[in-house]
DNA sequence: TGCTAACCGAGACGGTACGTCCTGTCTTCCC
DNA sequence: GGGAAGACAGGACGTACCGTCTCGGTTAGCA
């Protein structure tokens, strides 16, 4: 009875126009305050036809941020020989997303979504913190290869503080986020992961 | 007519009681699960003496978690002089708050506090992670006043990545959060902060 | 916990409310396009509160039939000593009654409450065709007590037909129901309920 | 383009499956609780094959009671001179097949189709109880042709109550329908149609 | 000692949203 | 073209909570 092709297939259109409505809405009044309902009914939709897609509001609130916004610009990391200079990049490109209040709307709604399902908080590390997790390990061992930091550093843990720092700043919402700091955070970390040469030489501080 | 004094005080123990089963539903539902009737029901209380008491779900979810099992212990640093060492232990304790399973619950739900409500954010800001966040700033630049770290490093970024890190993992809910890497990152980051041994050159580390 | 006079008290006026929205929208859509929704909304009412008193569509319908317009008029058959007077006095403000468009809505949504519940269909014979059947049933009996029925009919099918009959024309739908043929059926089963006249032979009679 | 015989034809057994399909149904869970999704599903077949034939419920009920059970044995009164008998005959039948349970359900969903909807009680009264009348008054009629019923008359009345009495006696369910009651009911209206006896002095029948 | 005000439990109130089911229409593939 | 499958917009279901309100019944300070 049931297979593959039976039936009419499901609207790509539909997908988005959820998907999409979905974003404005977080933004607009945030995780706790989206209801399904809302979504339904700013995308055109029936209700039956988002219950049929995603299990719930955390799953829909996952994709939407996946697929949205924060998908692509923070999940890669260049490796032009330069550690520090390719950092910073990426660092300034982050917190210069989370400087937006639209983009810190949807990593606050990422954090509820996260804490109310854990199915979600899965999906969102296999697809969107785990990956860029494993990329700036990535990049940081890359530099132990061409000696720019000290073997046997835990470098996942370096990465955690990359990302939670300007998390912890988002979530906390004391301030706007911008980028003061992040040079010096960044220095501190990698002047603390840099080879110590024997009578620490000038170049053994200097990884650029 | 009306005045201090006038009529029936409130009840402490209501007071108590009411925090205490948020705290409990919290952990055992989640932010988005919880529901002031549910906490009314749980405490064995009328609706509108918790709505008199608190504004709504995240005020009430604040102060219970600033007067629950997050309230004191990791809000101190100590100052034995040895600076790794304190911060270490405070990064230990904060670590090991945060492996059990009940206390994530809480800063998840925290964190779904400050994301539903900027009101609550700034309250939890205020009286948590402000403090929490000062305190380590203090600590750092009583090291600095005794020659452990530089001058000039922005103090208030190292202490977004002390807190952020951990965060991160929490939120992330990727493993459990145990002390592996607490150690590294904290050497990484003392390790950058550490001032200039003799005859490394200035511009080897300061690049502003 | 739980107790007489605890909490707010249930409204006079909301009950009121619900009962005449279910009335008039029974008139308007009938029995099946009756929603508990468009009720609540009609009344001005919050769903939850109709169904905090009913126990749904069919207990609904059930009690506004009963206190409203088919509530009075039918349910007692006067005895003036005239068998034949009173019965069709009643019968035709029956047929009056059934002869209107509102009330015969009325009674095609009680035929249609007491097909889709058992429960409301015991409540509407307990308290509407039931007494009413018996009153029918008392006034043959009263008649047979003064010589003008005979004794041994089985008097509640006549009631039966009594009801029946014009039942039937109203479900049936064919043609609006008017008087004719009223006092035809009523002197049809009265001649046949007579004491036999004296010379009257036995088997012009007695069939059996 | 489109002409009969054109395409695919419409199968009959689809037709016999959806109509047996809606009679289990109906037997189950009544008229109200129908639904055309469960009726295509119980008969394994697509929604539209459904829509494309009948133009509702009540359509589809109507046809699936008057193909069913219902169909045939009530709507004939044999003639074999005697008018009691053939009446009796007819009605014990009658009432023998509302006694069970099944059939009770369908004429309670009858009941429920035509008051649902009028071209359905149109549609229902022209295939079923217009017959079924039709037939009683032309037997009473032939009774009228051999003197065993008094000219002059209203046989529609009468039959209205022949078929009101146990209709209603099925809806009320206040107990199981039993031919109790029927042979009495029957006498009384046949003693009443039948004509004077010479002899017998008008107050015989003068029913005051 | 009695008055008045505020608190307290309970729970009804008008609402919003939940997640499910069904309606009647449509779109796809298959016969 | 008919037919099974199933997606679609829409709407009602019955339930859970929202935040407010109104009850009867405390529990205090003030007269």
């Amino acid at each position: 009875m049931t297979g593959p092709g039976r039936g009419r297939p499901r609207s790509e259109a539909v997908h988005r126009a959820v998907l999409s409505a979905t974003c404005e809405l977080v933004e607009e009044v945030g995780y706790e305050r989206l209801s399904i309902e809302g979504v339904a009914a700013r995308a055109g939709v029936g209700k039956q036809t988002v219950y049929r897609r995603w299990a719930g509001k955390s799953a829909l609130v996952t994709e939407a941020v996946l697929t949205g916004r924060l998908a692509v610009p923070d999940q890669t990391v260049r490796d032009t020989g330069d550690l520090r200079a390719d950092l910073l990049l990426w660092l300034q490109a982050l917190v210069g997303l989370l400087g937006q209040e639209a983009t810190a709307s949807l990593v606050r709604a990422t954090a509820s979504a996260a804490a109310d399902d854990a199915d979600a908080a899965g999906e969102l590390y296999a697809r969107f913190t785990g990956p860029l997790h494993a990329t700036l390990v990535d990049r940081l061992a890359a530099g132990v290869d061409v000696g720019q930091v000290r073997p046997g550093a835990d470098l996942s843990a370096v990465a955690d503080a990359l990302i939670g720092a300007p998390l912890y700043r988002v979530l906390a919402r004391a301030e706007p986020v911008t980028t003061s700091g992040t040079e010096d955070l960044l220095d501190a970390l990698l002047t603390g992961l840099s080879p110590l040469p024997p009578g620490v030489p000038a170049e053994g501080i200097d990884r650029r």
